[in-house]
DNA sequence: GTACACTGTTTCACGTATGAAACAGACTGT
DNA sequence: ACAGTCTGTTTCATACGTGAAACAGTGTAC
């Protein structure tokens, strides 16, 4: 039960990405707002971490990002609680290979079988270099 | 881009997967809403499609069904114009190597290393099953 | 019968994310 | 000097997602 239902999306991991990738390709709030959708002022929250997107406007930069949302966001029931901005994995580790294969899935420049295949082959090295002990998980990173 | 900015998040995806698997596990409502912190007037409401849930749930749904987002919601600026309600692909498909290289590297289990070492084998094999004809160029660049 | 416990749905007041527009600076050209 | 055009930020009214609680069925026990 996901303990005490406190988690927020972190939002402001995007801010910073946005930021990042909007100087550094010399775009203005404007030209951003226009590329993506969403209005400049939404956009300097955002980046500012004010408050949080929702749904639709997250969507929209994520993808404008070319980043999946799980990884810019973190979020959900596992969020560290010590490390405050470090994205998350939101999900159970246990799960990489369902999510790579949801994600082959999904790839439409993949037949089924094919998606199917490399999924197999991912969840067999996976297992393979994945918690190598029995106790992986003592290792806190940073 | 995007199209004029019309795209919705895709929640009746959601809903119809959050549904599947709470009646196929026997649940009701307000035992996912235990699991889950999303209350059980919300979860009514996203398994009906009414209105999109915010980011947090979102975020709190997904972990539960331990799917990635961006498959179970579509969104965005790829969502096809024509098939309503199929998950759909948010990133372009040549960023997959790169999307299972973030899960990786978010991935706790594995040592900077190992994660290095599965995405560059995911990228090999996926480079040598990815768009076998040459008909995959309707790529959008920007 | 009528209680009681459960179900999913809907109502309600409240909080908050939103985009348009107003705003404050920085620069440039005239 | 002023005017014009850019920048990011903030104000504002509106829209809407939220959880608690009320609601409407359905089933079971007594």
């Amino acid at each position: 039960m996901v303990r005490d239902a406190k988690s927020f999306v972190n939002t402001n991991e995007l801010g910073r990405a946005i930021r990042r990738k909007r100087e550094g390709t010399g775009l203005s709030l404007r030209d951003v707002a226009d590329e993506t959708g969403v209005s400049a002022s939404t956009l300097s929250r955002i980046e500012n971490g004010t408050g949080k997107p929702d749904a639709d406007n997250i969507a929209r930069l994520t993808g404008w990002l070319n980043v999946p949302m799980e990884r810019i966001m973190g979020g959900g029931g596992r969020n560290a609680e010590g490390d405050e901005n470090a994205p998350v994995v939101y999900f159970p580790q246990e799960a990489m290979p369902d999510i790579v294969e949801a994600h082959l899935r999904a790839d439409r420049n993949l037949t089924a079988d094919t998606a199917k295949a490399l999924s197999e082959l991912f969840r067999v090295a996976y297992a393979q270099f994945s918690h190598p002990g029995s106790d992986a998980r003592n290792r806190k990173r940073r």
